[in-house]
DNA sequence: CTGTGTGAAATTTTTCACAGCG
DNA sequence: CGCTGTGAAAAATTTCACACAG
């Protein structure tokens, strides 16, 4: 019912892109299957089940049983209509007049993320942000499991990041299928992200997380999202600016007007 | 002529969260000031400038002089209608039956962008992610400008990261002064993060990035994004069950040729 | 009575398709 | 002629508002 229109190729979500410059000069790269997605959940609602996960657990956590959707959508940063529309799509699993049960809700949303399988992620770019990845205990509190991390560079190779050993990337594919990688997570500079994203996708890695400022380009079938410092920041440098006409904090008197 | 409407706080984008989980059990925060923000360009627009410039600018360092709407699209990853579209917004730059000068539309959207400014960024919580954002040198490539590091623990407190001496969080309202500080970013753990995000405010940031995973809780006029990186594994999750009923690959092995 | 679940309305975003400029 | 710029149509998302289940 919902979806049938193509994006370019198989993408999900806000800022996932796909194709690479150089693919610019060549083909139209338009892709003959769109990948439909029959199925229901709007990708939008996909987007904010995991922050009402996340709210649930720490309503959870401070022994709340039951709450209204007026309650969680407080603590999930968006308003109470939205809410349950997106939880209607999951299906009835509220009390009228009551609300939710805290700890059912955490289990539906968890299955329907299919967090109650296991998803074995490989982190390639052992740099901070490479170890930071690999440190982040909560990497969904659970769900992911931290299989392998690669880096290119002989230094890091062999050192002990997250209580695992660093392998040198020419052994990705070899990690890929040993571990059984579902998921993986680009860290490397923008130059060797593309070639890291061939490799995956050719090991048949199907999902990939990248955090490398260039626009990846996968065949159709392969999920890119992409996270981007600097293009939070811009967006954020958008808003400052029409907030207030310039830098600094309101109540700066910058004459900053122009320019 | 568009957005009227209120949604929470005065949030912008997507995975942009502001009440904390305490504040469910208080007040239903309702804001009075909706901010109609009566100028025009749509935020989906907004959110996708930034990757229609750093795709320019590769362009540019390839020494492409022009580009057409359907080759920035493809090196941009939505397609040209949309691109056209959104460069409708800011004006008409492009040349029929050309495409656009790549320079100057880097100008453009720049300017739009407010990247013709500076923007004075403060970075509290100098773990691993904390270093890596702060090495990350195309911050933007230009109109960012990281001032101050922060951070609560002295064994950190005075190292040198990045050419800056990481200060003590105690003087976060000075350096916030000292620097003018426009946007605060928060790379602590989840637990310090909302107390890190009010003394941000209360020193008259009003616009803040935040990695940890919490949603916080701010007044109105003050921007919120959200970097979440274990909500984009998840939302991967989520497709990857999907595509194919588990984990592992899929034994489609039809991979690009690539290079 | 309270608060969920939901059709329907409103708004935003995307896509189409084509007039017409260079 | 090719490609931009854009009204108009289509699709997706959000919001409203209320019937009704517990």
């Amino acid at each position: 019912m919902r979806r049938a229109r193509e994006e370019q190729r198989t993408c999900v979500g806000p800022h996932l892109d796909t194709s690479s410059i150089e693919a610019l000069e060549h083909t139209p790269v338009t892709p003959p299957t769109p990948r439909p997605r029959e199925r229901g959940i709007p990708e939008a609602t996909v987007a904010r089940l995991p922050v009402y996960l996340r709210a649930l657990q720490a309503l959870n956590a401070s022994g709340t049983p039951t709450i209204s959707s007026e309650g969680l959508a407080t603590a999930a940063g968006v308003n109470s209509a939205k809410l349950r529309k997106d939880l209607s799509y999951l299906g009835s699993y509220g009390t009228r007049g009551v609300g939710y049960d805290v700890e059912y809700l955490i289990y539906q949303i968890s299955r329907e993320l299919g967090l109650t399988k296991d998803w074995t992620v490989a982190i390639v770019g052992i740099g901070n942000l490479g170890r930071a990845l690999a440190n982040y205990g909560g990497f969904g509190t659970r769900g992911f499991r931290i299989a392998a991390l690669l880096d290119a560079d002989t230094a890091v190779v062999g050192r002990e990041v997250a209580g695992l050993s660093v392998r040198h990337i020419d052994t990705l594919e070899e990690a890929v299928k040993m571990e059984k990688v579902s998921i993986g997570v680009i860290a490397t500079p923008a130059a060797a992200a593309q070639g890291v994203c061939d490799r995956f996708v050719e090991a048949g890695v199907t999902s990939v997380l990248n955090f490398a400022p260039v626009v990846l380009n996968v065949p159709p079938g392969v999920d890119v999202r992409k996270v981007d410092l600097s293009i939070e920041l811009q967006i954020l440098a958008f808003h400052e600016q029409r907030k207030n006409g310039g830098h600094g904090r309101p109540g700066w008197i910058e004459a900053a007007e122009g320019l």
